[in-house]
DNA sequence: ACCTGAACACCGTTCAAGT
DNA sequence: ACCTGAACACCGTTCAAGT
């Protein structure tokens, strides 16, 4: 609320530690509560003084989506083509649930950071190793991706009226996996043309 | 700007006046412009005025995203049940991506107006008349529609970078049906047991 | 019932000034 | 380089008052 700092005296504040206050305060309150004031309020600091470690609010929520996907391993050389891509996008779908709030915003952009691009490496290489290039690569890429982003969205904000509630809950983790095998189940087949 | 009315005075404004021109000023402008105020002024009436007619904004963009479906059409009797499908999932594809800044908003909230559901019991039918039910009829329909929100988010706003983006504009058209395509037969094998 | 006037409690961001 | 003070140009929404 209150800085008690005069124009000139220094908070310690660093880039780390308002990416960090905005990750707090996203999974305390929301994403609704994630406002510049709010987060400066947090830091003990005024609202401008974020501008000093980060661009804007846009490029604030760009890097805390894209960091969110940085628990996401590399794949592993030694294992099925198919079985990695499974593991790897698994663990994407749930890094993402592991950062709820974030998922609109995931959506809204697209998330072309370091760590988004480097899980599109990872899932480019294996679709390689099991004979998958080009434009069919590419192909299958997108839609591992944006069927593991709207899978999570819809888990985050459940909308669709289809099943009471309790059983919701105990289908839901299922469904995920039963979804990328049908999708992997094609990609796969599609390098025989059977499109 | 100026209404030039006095308290008491009409304006003549309906509800289906507002929502048109909140439409309007989304196709005109974008979501980002789309605002109570900027509203209120494109229909020459002050701000409030609008909460005579609208509840508050999140039940006007709720309505937006709702009534983007009504094109989609009801299943056809007689064709083919996975054909069909086909058909009533490309219509939504299409119908989101004709109000593209709506799209995000979607995502948002998982729309569960009277089109969302009309279109949910769409495709149950459909499912069912493949003998598809329950459960798994339940999850291929989460399925179905999350995929299909979820590649028109990124068509909206291409952000994976995968390929040079004049490839991108002519891939993009078939992917979506290309993994529609995958999920229906995963979905039709999964009748007989082969998950 | 529909509309205005005025206000409340917010936003993100910029600019000048201090050390 | 980092921070404050002050301000700009906005938001969504409510409440009382007019006809």
């Amino acid at each position: 609320m209150d800085p008690r700092r005069t124009p000139g005296q220094r908070a310690g504040l660093t880039r780390g530690a308002v990416l960090a206050g905005a990750r707090a305060l996203l999974a305390e309150r929301g994403l609704g509560a994630l406002t510049m004031r709010a987060l400066a309020e947090r830091l003990g600091v005024r609202p401008n003084t974020l501008y000093s470690h980060v661009a804007d609010k846009d490029a604030l929520l760009e890097e805390l989506v894209d960091d969110a996907l940085a628990v996401v391993p590399d794949p592993a050389g030694d294992a099925d083509w198919r079985d990695e891509l499974h593991r790897l996008m698994s663990a994407s779908h749930r890094a993402l649930l592991a950062a709820p709030e974030l998922v609109p915003v995931t959506l809204g952009r697209g998330s072309r950071g370091p760590q988004a691009q480097r899980l599109g490496r990872g899932v480019t290489e294996l679709l390689a190793r099991g004979g998958v290039t080009g434009a069919p690569a590419r192909e299958a890429l997108r839609v591992l991706v944006l069927y593991t982003i709207g899978f999570a969205a819809f888990e985050v904000r459940p909308g669709f009226p289809d099943a009471d509630p309790d059983e919701r809950r105990t289908e839901l983790g299922g469904t995920y996996d039963r979804g990328l095998q049908w999708l992997l189940a094609g990609i796969a087949g599609g390098r025989t043309g059977s499109g």
